[in-house]
DNA sequence: CATGGCCCTTCCAGTTTGTGGAAGGTCAAG
DNA sequence: CTTGACCTTCCACAAACTGGAAGGGCCATG
């Protein structure tokens, strides 16, 4: 398989693909030509890390998932410690941003939003 | 003022406040030495900026807050068209957030976490 | 066989919003 | 005069790609 049909097969771009190479998440063998050449276990991991991408952990977090998927002895303990940390922070993400858009909307429903110069938004900002 | 005891009243650390100065956010004058001499205007654009930062608007959309602060002119809609794009923005993170933490949080219920190695978290990011 | 068009390669630069550090000038106190 | 705390600029790095340039490969058609 070469890279735009393993690209299309996994969702991810070559651009992405050829990133993930170079930072070493996955090691394709190179053809005569120099082309990548990519297997189905190559194909497997790619799919693998665009889900765990999707679920927002770090490339280095994916590393150490995939590293734990090949580990046929891991426990299943310390993936779940690697997602629960990966929780918590999603969770503060959402506790700040909620904190942001409560301000926000508040602000937005105070602002007149007409032709007048006028406007708590910038007030508040200048406070 | 110089630039840490205006970075105490700002709130905002020295370096980021060299980092406006260089995106052209606030022009403080100079001293012959070349230190930077920061006036109660240039004090009050930074705090501006800290909060705006803090409500999450990019530092484009602060540099046009900042505008509109500055123009006597302006009318409040412009001030409440920007924000209620923010707001949308934030909302959207927000939901995606929202569903990667469902997900994720589902995941985590299902693994035993224990020391054997069968996890439903590694078999879901395989499927 | 040459040409076109699409694929592949590497390398460099840019994105965003700063942070860390090095090298060197300045200033006030002792 | 020295010491320590400032200040300056400049370069590099962070995350995770994305865009583009320059150059080579491969296949099919004329």
């Amino acid at each position: 398989m070469n890279i735009s049909e393993v690209g299309k097969r996994s969702g991810l771009p070559p651009k992405t693909i050829r990133f993930y190479d170079d930072i070493g998440l996955i090691q394709p063998k190179r053809d005569t030509n120099g082309y990548r050449i990519f297997s189905e276990s190559d194909l497997h991991r790619l799919a693998f890390l665009r889900r765990a991408r999707a679920l927002g952990f770090s490339v280095q977090e994916c590393r150490q998932l995939l590293a734990l998927y090949h580990d046929d002895t891991r426990a299943s303990a310390d993936v779940k410690a690697l997602a629960r940390t990966h929780l918590a922070r999603i969770d503060q993400q959402l506790e700040e941003l909620g904190q942001m858009r409560r301000t926000l909307a508040d602000l937005i429903d105070s602002c007149a939003g007409d032709s007048r110069p006028d406007c708590p938004i910038l007030r508040d900002l200048a406070r």
